[in-house]
RNA sequence: UGCCCGAUGGUGUAACGGUAGCACAGCAGACUCUGGAUCUGUUUGUCAUGGUUCAAAUCCAUGUCGGGCAGCCA
């Protein structure tokens, strides 16, 4: 079990009798991607680990920048990330409930409790590979019949009942200055702000001036609802900070409802307090919004236990960029595919390039959770894939760059049936049968006519084992007239078919091959990381260190067998790397029937031996 | 030059006044019909200076360096 110090708090808190609910609270305003990956497993890991519940919640106050399409991608994304985990500790709401009112210590509040929506949300796998890796929700209502996620937006007249109550109180206040003017009035961090004009309009006129708001009665940018702290507090924050907005816009979730919207602090706390959130957990760019978050609840004189709010470190991996605005210039220049793309660092990339969620979840587990802002290594993320794939990974010969091999003692015409291990790792995944015969294709790489030193490959002259078949020997290369390796003629040692009685021989290498008349072909993309420096945002253009490189499409032979592969299960293409079917693929962009994936590649020593010479 | 936060090997993290540990990476070796996996060994660290204490990565002070905050974004 993870620890860290917020698990610490949180287990104090449950060792005084206390239940834990947390809460993911993303903005529909792009797609999920690795860091909120971290965020999710702390918050439904917590959960999960003290018995309590994370909902999740659309964080939906700026109807100018969210949609649709990323509501829906991010209830699909955090479902296949949790899913066979921690789908107990889901919280959802009843399709269209909206907070109820009770009364509390003789006060009115409201409440919306959530629903654990395990069962009912369809994610029910608990092996580490998804059944439907990167099926789209196309139909929302299908995804979810009766349960859905938490709204901000559904609060909104809760929200604004809370900002007449603090008018009520004259702790806000409707602020007519225009946006420039405010900035001036705000003062700078050294140096303090001074109090708007309006700052002490009668109660009578901030809530008449309110509900006018409301009502749709002023153009965008008129005015705005401000809390009344402290314009000369050292905290920006404190400086009579803006609660509500007037946006003349259709809201995703709202429709044409709502002409005020709150602000993120207005909303985000009172959202905690109204689901019962006790621990709200988010990134460190909002602790010096911490004694808002504070101060807006204290000031309403709310009835039940507040929630609190704790900052942990947010994830920087090396050789990618997080921020969503630039995975949003990705896209949106045309320099990947789309949010999905394979190298992209989003959950449904990830996701696309054969990642499996439990890979994700062991690289989160890894990482830790700190206040400290570091780089993670990228070989962090790349040891916790490798590792979860090599343990389920079916084996599967294939040639990505084929070189020609004709076995000139081997009968013409005939054909043998080798057995051949599906995961060494796992002796219940049995073997399979794979074809062998006279003319064969091998690896361009595993022949070579200067072998360097330490080479233990295929030579003129030298001797390797076929992986499940017989050690051969280079007797001859053929060229063509540009000097071109057509093909390679060998000869078998007939007498050291692996399995059989003489088959201890003991040869340098082992490569493998695929038979060329049962081949089948497929297109086979591999990807690379997509910047070629640690650290593309550091300075300057990102997408300068975009790496021109960083998709490699082949045909390779395959083994016939691979017509069969199935897009939920993960192969280990021998010696080359770890692969799964493209579940984004539209079979009409390509000739060919099977389009595999380069998740990752094996750990390779050679590669790293070869540089030293 | 205001406020808030942080600093432990190359990287990420643990140690909660009492032997600085783990993971990744690196290096060396064993094993291997995947130069994969596995196994063994191993290099490298408490930002600095003072103070408190029998004892400090840990507490205090000062400094240095890094991050965040001046949206009607979240």
């Amino acid at each position: 079990m993870p620890s860290d110090f917020i698990r610490e708090i949180v287990a104090v808190h449950v060792a005084e009798g206390n239940q834990v609910h947390t809460r993911f609270p993303p903005e529909p305003n792009g797609y999920l991607h690795i860091g909120h990956a971290k965020s999710i497993c702390l918050n439904f890991g917590i959960a999960r680990e003290f018995g309590g519940i994370c909902n999740l919640r659309y964080d939906d106050t700026n109807p100018t920048k969210e949609e649709v399409e990323y509501v829906d991608s991010i209830f699909e994304d955090v479902r296949w990330l949790i899913g066979g985990w921690a789908d107990h500790c889901l919280g959802l709401k009843p399709k269209g409930k909206t907070p109820d009112t009770m009364t509390v210590e003789g006060k009115s509040d409201f409440y919306l409790a959530p629903v654990t929506g395990g069962a009912s949300t369809k994610v029910g796998q608990t092996s580490s590979l998804p059944p439907s890796s990167g099926e789209k929700v196309r139909d929302r209502q299908d995804a979810c019949p009766t349960l859905e996620p938490f709204y901000a937006s559904d609060y909104f007249d809760q929200l604004y009942q809370y900002a007449v109550a603090l008018l009520k109180k004259a702790k806000a206040y409707v602020c007519d200055l225009s946006s420039e003017d405010m900035d001036k009035y705000r003062g700078v961090p050294d140096r303090p702000g001074k109090d708007s004009p309006f700052r002490n309009r009668s109660i009578g006129e901030n809530l008449d001036l309110f509900t006018r708001m409301k009502n749709g009665e002023f153009p965008d940018g008129a005015c705005t609802l401000r809390a009344k702290i402290d314009m000369a507090s050292p905290n920006i924050w404190l400086r009579d900070p803006v609660l509500y907005r007037i946006r003349h816009a259709e809201h995703h979730h709202t429709g044409g409802k709502w002409r005020i919207y709150p602000m993120y602090d207005f909303a985000h706390c009172l959202s905690d307090y109204l689901e019962g959130i006790t621990h709200s957990i988010c990134t460190l760019e909002f602790e010096v919004h911490r004694p808002l978050y504070d101060w807006i609840l204290e000031n309403l004189d709310l009835p039940r236990p507040l929630p609190h709010q704790y900052e942990f470190a947010r994830l920087s991996l090396g050789y990618t960029v997080m921020s969503k605005r630039k995975l949003m210039q990705l896209v949106n220049d045309g320099l990947v595919s789309g949010w999905d793309d394979p190298r992209m660092p989003t959950i449904s990339g990830l996701r696309r390039r054969g990642v499996t969620a439990s890979a994700l979840r062991a690289f989160a587990y890894h990482i830790g959770i700190t206040k400290y802002n570091g780089l993670t290594d990228v070989a962090v993320l790349e040891h916790a894939i490798r590792e979860d794939l090599n343990q389920h990974a079916l084996r599967r010969l294939v040639v990505l760059r084929p070189t020609k091999v004709v076995l000139t003692n081997f009968p013409e015409g005939k054909t043998e049936e080798l057995d051949a291990t599906n995961n060494p790792e796992d002796p219940n995944a049995g073997t399979r049968k794979v074809p062998f015969s006279r003319v064969l294709y091998i690896e361009q790489d595993d022949f070579t006519e200067t072998p360097p030193p330490k080479y233990f490959r295929l030579r003129p002259g030298g001797e390797v084992r076929l992986k499940y078949a017989y050690i051969i020997r280079c007797d001859k290369v053929v060229k063509d007239a540009s000097g071109r390796i057509v093909e390679l003629h060998c000869t078998a040692d007939l007498d050291s078919k692996s399995g059989g009685p003489n088959s201890g021989r003991k040869v340098k290498g082992t490569i493998h091959w695929v038979s060329a008349a049962q081949a089948i072909e497929a297109e086979v993309r591999l990807y690379d990381r997509l910047f070629t420096v640690p650290e593309p945002d550091a300075a300057g253009d990102f997408k300068q260190h975009l790496n021109s490189r960083s998709l490699e499409v082949v045909t390779a032979k395959c083994e016939p067998g691979l017509k069969d592969a199935k897009s939920e299960l993960r192969y280990q293409f021998e010696r080359l790397g770890y692969f799964c079917l493209d579940s984004g693929h539209q079979p009409s962009t390509t000739s060919h029937q099977l389009v595999f994936i380069r998740t990752i590649t094996l750990r390779d020593a050679w590669a790293k031996e070869a540089q030293k010479a």
